[in-house]
DNA sequence: TAGCCTCGAGATCC
DNA sequence: CTCGAGGCTA
């Protein structure tokens, strides 16, 4: 054979396997038989084996083989892979909430015609992300944390719903598209593998999920070969250079069917929430004779305008939502009652349960959350009780059933003293949550707040499990952070030894001995490579009380380094976005307590330090004006407007400061407020956090970038009001948009307000804005006030 | 000041 | 996932 002859026979090849192959798995219409499929796939598979120059990526053959894996590897999603918030409550009342929700956000009248929506299922499997670059498979991804996923393409390629080529005869292919979509195994297919096994004698697994969650996992693709796996599309991460632009979801998901992606056939667009109501209740009646598991159905608001207009929370569009179907429940009996130390000293009950199988898993056991949620639902030690795991994932006791009852059974009684290191415990007037008063001093929240500081979302150390961590502690070689960054190899070996000879593990054969060096390797580089975090990872990994994902991450945006952070008085925070009294007391008290200090000047001696310090974003000037630190400084009386026009008159803390007490009683404030304000600076301390707010201030300002500031005044003093439907904008980045300028954005037009910002399908808000003659602006006219030169 | 909306914290199972 | 509580808004 020439070489010429072979190339095109390798074409040949690939373009009937691939015809074939789409008949067989899209249409469910075999054109030849297997054997012949086979024959001509041995045949391609053996000209590659000879000419590897023309092994394509999109080749069949690519769809096995290749070798296994030491490790998957991470990939960072171009765009984030979010979650779905789950509706709770599973009858008709669910889908009429999200309805009402979204048809509040978008302020529509009570009147106003149904929202359009696309209904689909929620499958029960692992969301991925497939990259096609010019329609050919390069990457696909696992989840993970949603910004960082692993690549599993060597196995999704085993995967025959998923096409290594995208195919252009319905639609131009994007130059990127990705799809993200759900890898599932069907019910049969399950069956069918469960046989096989029992047949070769091997283990069984548990239920579809898991078991598709194992075989995309596996670093061997060779095996996950051998697990049937199927696979959905129906959403999208990054898409570039398109010549298609779907205006609604439903059009979306019609274009990735076009574009020969395995789209489900049970979905719908439904009008308002009678429409999703009803295909909830028609997929309800299906659910059994689907070939494979759903948990429920996800509902989208259809149009991709008013999706963007939505915008998102934290971690989830507000367009959609997963609603599900009530869970299955089970009967067992529960054993005992045992507590759990938290973190922050949180004492709470967990229920220890006969086990039972339930929803797909055997459970063992169960929170019962706090004292009042196990007084209400009046469960003792030896009920027989109802089991049901909450939106099919987390455990929970349902109810105890009393008929069962013989008399025996025990009243919980929750302790006095913390279990573990036996400080009081105190539950604090009107909360729900006994704590452990022992702080750091108790070994199980040093245990719980190391767990977290290693935790996926927060340092992200890998391989340093909570049996770890509780060892390392006990064993006396970790108390604080900073300490895992002085672990050396021995530590690590020779405290395993302990572990495993005080758990009554085996004793460690030579062999064993190498591996537990090569764990002890990866642990020590695993632990290495955690010293770059993003800082607002590291403000969550410390453990602020109330200082979750969410409140990190605005801390880090505002004020860009952990020195800023550190420093910061308590009104500062207060007068952040989120942040009330008892959040800026908490952070503050967390970064003036002594041994925090030490633990996190040893951090940053250990080598941590954040990667992604920046000066303080331009948005933090507006929320440093005097009138806001006035009204977050803690002086009584001193209400918000109170405080706009105290400001009004020194407008600045430095020159309040400077005021002799008979000045200051020539202020226009009411007598009371005047007098509460005397009185408070007239204590020595409360001057001197002003003076040194006042300090702060002005140095951060000084930080502020020069263009930035100038641009941030470009708005300042300025109120928005926003009503429609913007050309490109969201909301949520319009709003953005004006306060990073030093704008203020309002719900309501007043008086007051400066500029109406208004988009198609404006509602009564600029009815209100023409009737008190409120200059009224597009999305062009408030990008070209941002251009224009400073206005007087 | 009440009522909504979000966030934080704790727990489960593989 | 669920609950409680803190923050914002009307």
């Amino acid at each position: 054979m020439t070489d010429l002859f072979v190339a095109d026979r390798a074409a040949w090849l690939r373009a009937e396997l691939h015809r074939y192959a789409e008949a067989y798995y899209t249409h469910d219409a075999p054109v030849v038989p297997d054997a012949e499929y086979d024959r001509l796939f041995r045949e391609l598979q053996s000209i590659e084996a000879t000419h590897p120059e023309l092994r394509t990526l999109d080749s069949p053959t690519q769809r096995v083989g290749g070798s296994a894996l030491k490790e998957l590897q991470p990939v960072r999603h171009q765009v984030a892979m979010l979650s779905i918030e789950t509706e709770t409550d599973t009858t008709a009342g669910g889908a009429e909430a999200f309805d009402a929700r979204v048809r509040r956000k978008l302020e529509l009248a009570e009147d106003a015609p149904p929202i359009e929506y696309a209904a689909e299922l929620k499958f029960d499997g692992l969301a991925v992300n497939l990259r096609y670059e010019d329609g050919v498979l390069v990457q696909a991804a696992t989840r993970g944390d949603g910004e960082v996923g692993e690549d599993v393409t060597h196995n999704a390629r085993t995967i025959r719903d998923i096409p290594l080529r995208l195919r252009d005869d319905k639609l131009p292919i994007p130059r990127v598209l990705e799809v993200r979509g759900e890898i599932y195994m069907r019910r049969d297919d399950f069956e069918r593998l469960n046989e096989r096994q029992r047949e070769r004698g091997e283990k069984t697994f548990i239920n579809p999920r898991n078991t598709a969650a194992g075989a995309l996992r596996q670093l061997d693709p060779a095996i996950s070969a051998q697990r049937p796996l199927s696979f959905f599309a129906y959403g999208s991460g990054e898409i570039l250079d398109w010549n298609f632009a779907p205006q609604t979801h439903a059009e979306f998901v019609q274009a990735l069917a076009d574009l020969g992606l395995p789209v489900c056939e049970h979905h719908s667009v439904a009008q308002g929430a009678g429409g999703l109501v009803e295909f909830h209740e028609y997929i309800a009646a299906l659910r059994d004779q689907l070939p494979f598991d759903i948990d429920g159905v996800v509902y989208k608001v259809n149009s991709l305008a008013l999706q963007r207009q939505l915008g998102f929370r934290n971690r989830e569009p507000h367009w959609a939502v997963a609603h599900k179907y009530p869970a299955q429940e089970e009967i067992t009996e529960l054993l005992d009652i045992e507590v759990q130390v938290g973190r922050t000293g949180a004492i709470t009950p967990v229920a220890r349960l006969k086990p039972v199988f339930v929803g797909g898993v055997t459970v063992t056991n169960a929170t019962l959350h706090n004292e009042d949620e196990l007084r209400r639902k009046d469960v003792r030690i030896g009920d027989w009780v109802i089991v049901r795991r909450a939106g099919d994932v987390i455990p929970e006791i349902v109810a105890a059933v009393a008929e069962r009852r013989s008399g025996s059974e025990r009243q919980f009684v929750m302790p006095t003293q913390c279990p573990v290191c036996g400080s009081h415990v105190v539950r604090e007037e009107g909360e729900a949550i006994a704590r452990c008063s022992g702080g750091l001093a108790c070994r199980a929240q040093r245990v719980q707040a190391l767990i977290h500081f290693a935790g996926r979302r927060m340092m992200d150390i890998d391989g340093l499990g909570d049996r770890y961590i509780e060892s390392l502690v006990d064993f006396g070689y970790v108390e604080s952070p900073a300490d895992l960054y002085r672990l050396k190899l021995e530590d690590l070996l020779e405290m395993k030894q302990r572990a495993d000879a005080r758990d009554g593990v085996t004793p460690e054969t030579v062999l064993n001995g190498k591996i537990a060096t090569k764990w002890a390797e990866n642990l020590i580089t695993a632990i290495a490579n955690s010293r770059r975090p993003p800082l607002a990872r590291l403000l969550f990994a410390l453990g602020i009380r109330h200082v979750g994902e969410a409140t990190a991450k605005m801390l880090a945006e505002y004020l860009g380094s952990l020195a800023n952070v550190r420093s910061a008085p308590r009104a500062v925070f207060a007068a952040l976005p989120d942040i009330g009294q008892v959040v800026a007391e908490a952070l503050f008290d967390f970064f003036d307590e002594k041994n925090n200090e030490r633990v996190i000047d040893a951090l940053l001696e250990a080598g941590v330090a954040p990667a992604d310090e920046h000066p303080p974003a331009a948005k933090l000037a507006p929320r440093l004006a005097t009138s806001e630190l006035l009204a977050h400084a803690g002086i009584p009386k001193l209400t918000e407007i109170r405080a706009k026009q105290l400001a009004a008159q020194v407008d600045s803390l430095g020159k309040l400061l400077a005021l002799t007490p008979l000045e200051r009683n020539a202020l226009d404030l009411p007598a009371e407020v005047l007098g509460e304000l005397n009185t408070w600076l007239q204590h020595e301390q409360n001057s001197a956090a002003l003076h040194a707010l006042d300090a702060w201030c002005t140095q951060i300002l000084a930080s502020v970038p020069q263009s930035d500031e100038s641009a941030s005044a470009r708005f300042a003093g300025k109120t928005f009001v926003l009503t429609g439907t913007l050309p490109t904008l969201s909301r949520d980045a319009a709003t953005a948009l004006i306060e990073a300028n030093g704008g203020k954005v309002s719900g309501s037009v007043s008086k007051k307000t400066h500029y109406v910002l208004a988009g198609s399908e404006a509602g009564s808000k600029l009815d209100k804005a023409r009737d008190l003659g409120v200059t009224i602006i597009d999305e062009a006219g408030l990008l070209a006030l941002l251009e224009a030169p400073a206005q007087a």
